[in-house]
DNA sequence: ATAGCCTTGATC
DNA sequence: GATCAAGGCTAT
């Protein structure tokens, strides 16, 4: 044992930080999985959490607004927003036994195997592809982000493909994907519905098709007096989800289940920061500027983008596409999507006079302004506008999803090889945000209209973003290796 | 009320 | 018989 230890240090080390890393968290808090739990992967205080508000039938109010951070720190501080955070990741009120049963399985049995198996899955393929790239001479400073570079060399237009990797990879981090499209051939997925605009495939792709399963466990959401008192009940209007809600298009589900959990990511990238700037690396903020924290901002956006890339290769239809197309779509909307991820994230911060970053911490905006430039300053300014634009027309997370898909699938990049598939997917979404609109504010017909006017808004200010990034980068200010420069020089190579 | 640990029992 | 997700117990 001991001497396995010893030999091959580095491979050693590198497999269990990885394996550490990739370690689920649970989607609620980010705390610590203990295994599956009413439907997904989840730790064992919400577990406990869970089963204690369906068992004793228990009713909370949220002091706020319903919209509480819950983590590992402040889970006990709100009940309300945490089981209503259960609901939306997916746990299932139906795996709580009403006749208090122990031991023994579930119906949920065989879902657990295969969500198992596709985790299996995604670390063998991400683990080839990372030792491929050990040994293909990359730059890397981090052996730690195995995970992440891999894609970056696939998505480098020189480097070589990792053959069959990318079309399917599962999600990381909702957990509930049970659809057998992992095995069929993506392409040829493709190429038996080339000119259909698909309103039967995404049914294939709910988790649950046609629903339930009265058998053995107590089925809580089809009693309507069981169903009286939860906070879901009337939360269709507001925010939240409950994947189980009736009315709510099921396309809208299928993207917010594609959306990745904000606490997840959270802690991923604060990880990864953590990492690169080394374990002494202490909080440095105030005094210490200049060159420093436009950098530190280029590192954060940068694994930001790792994340959305991990996002878009595990969504519902994109990872049907061929990778040229993923490629391209990309390239496209990279800053698109994270101005968006950005401004939502103000939205859901709520503070004019202070920016929230992906890693959760919290910047005067007078601080950003004195230290950045006027260029840097207007593109804070704009964004902060947009946000408090969408922060007025209270856009929740289901349209934010349903805008993030938008702008992914843009059926005017140039040269797709099944741009009527792209089209197809464009046109789907807007017709299901068009309808969850118009049934969640029908007091408030125009939304739809107004949530996509903000998009051209949006573009416009992504491309600010880019010229600022190329520009800077010139100067030499843009730490290397980055993922930001390899999607600039890709769209400028496409242009 | 919370969350870590324990017991149970159907399924493999 | 091993597994592992259910429910149960209990100190904090």
């Amino acid at each position: 044992m001991l001497g396995d230890k010893a030999q091959g240090v580095t491979l050693k080390v590198m497999e269990y930080t990885y394996d550490e890393d990739l370690e689920e968290l649970c989607p609620v808090c980010g705390d610590k999985v203990s295994g599956y739990h009413y439907g997904l992967l989840t730790c064992e205080s919400c577990k406990g959490f869970f089963k204690r508000t369906v068992q004793n039938n228990k009713r909370y109010t949220c002091a706020e607004n319903q919209e509480c951070k819950i983590d590992k720190t402040q889970r006990k501080r709100c009940p309300f927003c945490r089981f209503q955070k259960c609901l939306s990741v997916g746990m299932r009120l139906e795996a709580v036994r009403a006749d208090r049963m122990r031991g023994g399985r579930n119906k949920f049995g065989p879902m657990y195997k295969r969500d198992r198996a596709l985790k299996q899955q995604k670390k063998a393929l991400i683990r080839s592809s990372g030792f491929k790239l050990e040994t293909s001479a990359l730059p890397s400073n981090s052996p730690l982000q195995t995970d992440f570079t891999s894609f970056s060399g696939a998505l480098h237009p020189g480097a070589p493909l990792p053959k069959g990797l990318l079309p399917s990879t599962p999600a990381p981090i909702t957990s509930t994907d049970y659809d057998g499209s992992l095995y069929a051939p993506p392409s040829l997925a493709m190429t038996m519905q080339p000119h259909m605009p698909l309103p039967a495939p995404y049914h294939q792709y709910t988790a649950f098709p046609g629903r339930p399963i009265k058998a053995e466990c107590p089925d809580y959401t089809s009693s309507p007096e069981s169903l009286a008192g939860y906070p879901f009940t009337d939360l269709y209007s507001s925010s939240g989800a409950s994947p189980q809600l009736p009315g709510l298009p099921p396309l809208v589900l299928e993207l917010l289940r594609c959306d990745p959990d904000e606490t997840v990511v959270q802690s991923k990238i604060l990880a990864h920061l953590q990492q690169e700037q080394g374990p002494s690396g202490a909080p440095r903020g105030r005094q210490d500027k200049g060159p420093s924290t436009f950098s530190m901002m280029c590192r954060m956006a940068d694994q930001t983008l790792f994340s959305i890339v991990e996002w878009a290769r595990s969504c519902i239809f994109f990872k049907e596409l061929r990778v040229g197309d993923q490629m391209k779509l990309l390239h496209n909307c990279w800053s698109e999507l994270l101005v968006l991820d950005h401004i939502y994230r103000q939205v859901h911060h709520g503070k004019e006079d202070s920016l929230l970053l992906v890693t959760g911490e919290e910047v005067e905006l007078s601080c950003i302004v004195s230290q950045a430039d006027g260029t840097l300053s207007s593109l804070v300014q704009r964004s902060q506008e947009l946000a408090a634009r969408l922060m007025a027309l209270q856009v929740d997370r289901r349209e934010a999803a349903c805008l993030k898909f938008l702008l992914l699938f843009n059926p005017n990049v140039k040269l797709l090889e099944n741009q009527a598939f792209v089209e197809g997917v464009q046109e789907q979404v807007n017709g299901a945000l068009l309808e969850y609109t118009l049934s969640a504010y029908p007091q408030f017909q125009e939304k739809f209209g107004q949530l996509v006017l903000r998009l051209p808004e949006l573009r416009a200010l992504s491309a600010g973003a880019e010229d600022y990034l190329c520009y800077m980068h010139l100067s030499g200010e843009v730490p290397c290796n980055n993922l930001l420069i390899e999607m600039l020089h890709a769209k400028q190579a496409c242009a």
